[in-house]
Order: C-alpha cells, then sequence, then structure tokens
DNA sequence: CAGTATCCTTGCGGATACTG
DNA sequence: CAGTATCCGCAAGGATACTG
C-alpha cells in the first residue's frame, strides 16, 4: 500500500493546523463522542424532524434528563434545530441543520471503514489483553 | 443540494447497524475523543516514529501521566505499536500501526469538512449564547 | 528516559421526583 | 409532553512527587 503518499497529503493538511484549529476538532469529536450523540444525529438523519419522546423511544435507554442534555449540546454546536410550537400541550420537534447533515455524510465513510475493521480492533484488543494477564 | 440522495445512502447504511455496532463506533470515536489522543495519532502520522519525550514535545502541555495513558489505550487500541529496546537509559519508539494508519486517512476529510465549516460552528456557538443571556 | 503513585477537581451519565 | 431539580457514582484530566 502506498501510505507514504497518503500521508504526505496527511502531512499537508496536518501542517496547515494550528492548537486553535486541534482544538475545534477534538470538541466537534468529543461532543459526537458522547453517549447518545451518536444516535441522536443518526436517527434525525432518517427521520428528519422527530419529538423530544419520539427521540425518547429510538433511543431506548436514554432518560430524559439525557436527551434534553445531548439535544442542547447538539444545537448549541449548531447541529440541530429545535423548533418550540409554544403549544399547550407542548409540542417541540428537532431536526438535523444544514450542517449537521454535513457532518452526517462525512462521517458516513469513517463508519463503514470502522465496521470493515471491527475484527481489527476486537483482535488488538485481545492480543493486548492476553499480553497483559500473562 | 441533493441532501435526500444523501440521507437514503446513510439510512442505507444505519440500516445495517445494530446496537452492538453502534457501540463500537461509540467507542471509536469516544477515544479519538479523549483529550490527546487525536493529537498523538497526528503526530506519529507525520513522524513515523517518536519517542515518548519527543511526543511530549511536540503534544505542548500534556503530562507525562495523560501522555502514558493515551499511548496505552491507543496501543489497546490496536492504533499505535510500541517497541520497547529494552535499553538503560530506557528507550521506546511508537508507530501508527496500519489500522492507525488507515483511521487517520479516514480522518482527513473529515477534518478538512470541520476546518472548512469552522466559522460555522463559532457562529452557531455565538447565535446560541446570544440567545441564552438575552 | 519512561514511566508509577497519589491526590484533586470537573463533568458525564444515570436514577428519581417534580412542574408548566 | 417536554422538560427541571437533586442526588449519586464513576472516570477523565491534571498537578505533583517519586523510581528503575
Amino acid at each position: 500500500m502506498d501510505t507514504t503518499e497518503i500521508l504526505k497529503r496527511s502531512q499537508a493538511a496536518c501542517d496547515a493546523m494550528s492548537a486553535d484549529e486541534d482544538g475545534l476538532k477534538r470538541e466537534v469529536l468529543s461532543h459526537a463522542g458522547n453517549r447518545w450523540s451518536l444516535g441522536v444525529v443518526h436517527a434525525l438523519g432518517i427521520a428528519g424532524k422527530l419529538r423530544h419522546a419520539e427521540l425518547g423511544r429510538k433511543m431506548q435507554g436514554v432518560t430524559q434528563r439525557m436527551l434534553t442534555r445531548t439535544l442542547r449540546q447538539l444545537e448549541r454546536d449548531g447541529l440541530v434545530l429545535r423548533h418550540d410550537y409554544r403549544e399547550v400541550p407542548p409540542r417541540v420537534e428537532y431536526q438535523l441543520s444544514a450542517l449537521g447533515t454535513g457532518l452526517l455524510v462525512q462521517m458516513i465513510p469513517l463508519w463503514t471503514w470502522v465496521m470493515e475493521n471491527a475484527d481489527g480492533f476486537r483482535d488488538a484488543r485481545r492480543k493486548y489483553d492476553e499480553n497483559g494477564t500473562s
């Protein structure tokens, strides 16, 4: 494989990165890495618009508190739009913003790769743990 | 934009995902989202091989404890290889595994996208905070 | 040089109960 | 329905000191 060529391109990209930019990337990643963020972006990407309770049902196991937290975080990051209809009983719908959709799209090849290499991850983990316990 | 088409592809990808697979993805992401992981993978991608102290210098601000922790995590995930020369004074070199290189390559388009949309993120954040404090 | 060991603070994630 | 309020346990991240 021509990893050399690939790494050169990587280097070109990396050289342009300041510490500030690295912070931004980590912020995006770390938010995406939160317990429920991925599933929410996912669910919204598929369904388009969803209400709080609908999301709660799709996300099997999430508590109201964590769902709200996650949505607030995603909203603050500009990935999710919140629309409060100000009715009684309350009706609030969530959907991906353009930014959120963009992120989801960027993520797809990454997910595909992760799934393709799932065995590689498991093997590595197993080997590491064997050596550790031997 | 034809987000519809894109979302359909996304959906196709999503439908194939079990809760188990989602867990794996979140694990990968959450590790990548750790404070220093990204920088380490980055630095190793550029430099090839690096010693503990060299990494410490490149990563500006990391403590020995966190660097070791990060490296152990990455090693356990199979992204980084550790080679201990067993000399005195100690010499240990780290480098990306094939898996690690692959991950870095997958990440590049994502980083590029994040950087291109940095302003979008900042604007969203600003708006959200303005509405919150008003 | 390449780590451990110890202590501390912060924030995530969850359980439960309550409210407009 | 769509949240808040309160409490809790745990792990991440960091500061500091020490070791083979």
